[in-house]
DNA sequence: ATGATGCTTTGGAACGATCAAATCAGCGGA
DNA sequence: TCCGCTGATTTGATCGTTCCAAAGCATCAT
């Protein structure tokens, strides 16, 4: 095998026409004459010619490639939610003509270390972060580098959100639960709990704030509502120790939002199946044993992730916003015959 | 920003010497003058001189980089394996100054399609295929044109599995349903049943013949063997149908090895814990329900992998053997709290 | 006719690295 | 002394693409 891969000069030979031309029909397709643009196509479809990327990326000095780390394993049953995201995001950059290069890190310091890597070699030209964390070494030294990035997760707790230097992309939790909540009023639940994660997680905060304001909207007062929010970390176990701690002090409790998967599987097997329970992430898990959720539409994220990238990489992008919301989808699940068995 | 990236030549200036010098310093150290090595080695550090990967694999024709196939979202429990193998593969790849490139695809022809991309834009050179199937096109392709790739997983039904133009890397299934069946012997069942997945896919027969073998071997007769396999669809409800199946059959059998942790939990929700069952894959969902199951140990596949595509890239690869068995580990679970609620 | 105008096309250079062949210095043997 | 040999280093060419500046060439107004 191995024949030599036709090249844009063999094409502008046969085509008749000089190189210049076969890259212009290429990349500025607009300013090439129309007769010559189609023979030129004819002979590229004819020969099976394709550019070929490194000579390309040494030329332009760009390599049309994000980066995108991929965590440790994060474990517990909500773990797959990146793996979802890492998958849109490569079908979507796909369609734009980027590659997805991957790479891992154990510490911020240690991905530091990659982003050199990566950027003095040239091989990327744009990062994307997932799982950003209050004050975030990664994002001030990518800012501090001139680096184009962009983040899934908003940047809890900075002083300007709105900072145009730091683009991300979010899924609007509040407005997920939110939902999910009026939802289960609607289908005639009135003391709907909330199992969410110790207050301080932006995320978890945010998330609970959602099914706050729906209850808060049908008129029930500040009072119940703090008896009917319970904290719990992000397992199974304490998610059912945290539902057994709702029903001790609200036992007439007739449906739970709760803040993951992983918490509202601990909270059905607390009462055996018997409360509606909604859970966050969409999780293998809740579509296995069928308990509804709230979807995070990862594929709108990493759609809108690229959208941004492509903002920030032009030069105009100074009134465009930064940032972008996705509003989740409660996914409703019929009590399946796997969760009846857990009666 | 955007400093200009110190060259070779720049390098070369600083050092004294030519620009040759300084790559064969990076490629080929043992031809240089140990003096000239360490002066130009220091200059390096102080420029922080870094090659640019295009330029390089303009040259030199090959890119140092693997690509991998995100597949569409499996789904089910056990989905997240292959993100996990690719967690570990990206791991050691990086140990290797390899670069791992994601793509995706929705059928065979569309991976087909991606293939010619990838090699013709000279991104890649070398395939790592997850999931082969029988016959499968894909691998067909590969081999034709040359490339250089390796599967995880055997290429099931194919003639000769020890086709040198062939590298694999799988789980030894067999090997794992065998421990495990011997473990729960050990631990005092003797009539441990076998949820497999319906005969005809290599990976299931292959699982359930390491617990009949382990059960022959324990002397147990053929004819109850086969009343103590139940086969189910990998899905949880399937699990607990097949083991309501066994259990009417064998109604005192005493312990379970499931294909699957899918299929595990539904034998757990059926019989509500009150059997030990094992499953296979060691998935985030056996981890947060605290079930035992087997682990592919996919660290080791992963470094399999590399090793074999070092191999194929090796001209004197005639000698070596051109794939390799992994050994999964029994991960016993207590059974945990949540567990027990099961019940 | 002439030159200005706008659109297409062209040849040469450059991107940053490595390959292949040439050069150079040092050394032993005839 | 001169030649050949070995090992270390340098020079020139090249990979395939795009950028740049300028040339070609109709069309149109002067």
């Amino acid at each position: 095998m191995a024949r030599r891969l036709p090249t844009v000069s063999d094409v502008a030979r046969a085509a008749g026409v000089s190189r210049q031309t076969v890259s212009n029909v290429l990349n500025t397709p607009e300013i090439v004459r129309e007769a010559t643009r189609e023979r030129v196509r004819a002979v590229v479809a004819e020969l099976g010619y394709r550019p070929h990327a490194s000579a390309r990326r040494l030329r332009t000095q760009r390599s049309s490639t994000i980066a995108v780390r991929l965590d440790p394993f994060a474990g517990g049953i909500s773990g797959a939610v990146l793996d979802r995201f890492l998958h849109a995001l490569t079908e979507r950059a796909e369609a734009k003509g980027l590659r997805v290069l991957l790479y891992t890190a154990r510490d911020a310091a240690d991905e530091i270390r990659q982003f050199t890597r990566l950027v003095d070699g040239s091989d990327v030209d744009a990062f994307v972060l997932a799982s950003t964390s209050y004050g975030d070494p990664r994002t001030e030294w990518l800012i501090a580098h001139g680096q184009t990035f962009v983040t899934f997760g908003r940047p809890w707790g900075v002083a300007d959100p709105e900072d145009l230097r730091h683009f991300w992309v979010d899924v609007d939790g509040r407005a997920g639960t939110r939902a999910a909540t009026e939802r289960l009023w609607a289908d005639g639940a009135r003391r709907i709990g909330f199992l969410g994660w110790p207050a301080g997680s932006g995320t978890g905060d945010d998330r609970r704030a959602g099914w706050a304001a729906a209850m808060a909207d049908a008129g029930v007062p500040a009072g119940r509502l703090s008896r009917l929010s319970v904290e719990a970390e992000d397992t199974v176990t304490a998610g059912r120790t945290a539902m057994l701690a709702l029903l001790a002090r609200e036992p007439d409790a007739d449906a739970v939002v709760a803040v993951s998967d992983t918490v509202a599987l601990g909270a059905l097997i607390a009462t055996g199946g018997a409360l509606p329970v909604i859970g966050f992430d969409n999780s293998p898990a809740a579509e296995a044993i069928g308990f509804s959720s709230i979807d995070q539409r990862l594929d709108e994220v990493a759609a809108a992730a690229l959208e941004l990238l492509d903002v920030v990489g032009r030069a105009d992008s100074a009134g465009a916003d930064g940032h972008r919301l996705i509003a989740p989808r409660v996914v409703m699940r019929a009590h399946s015959a796997a969760l009846d068995l857990l009666r």
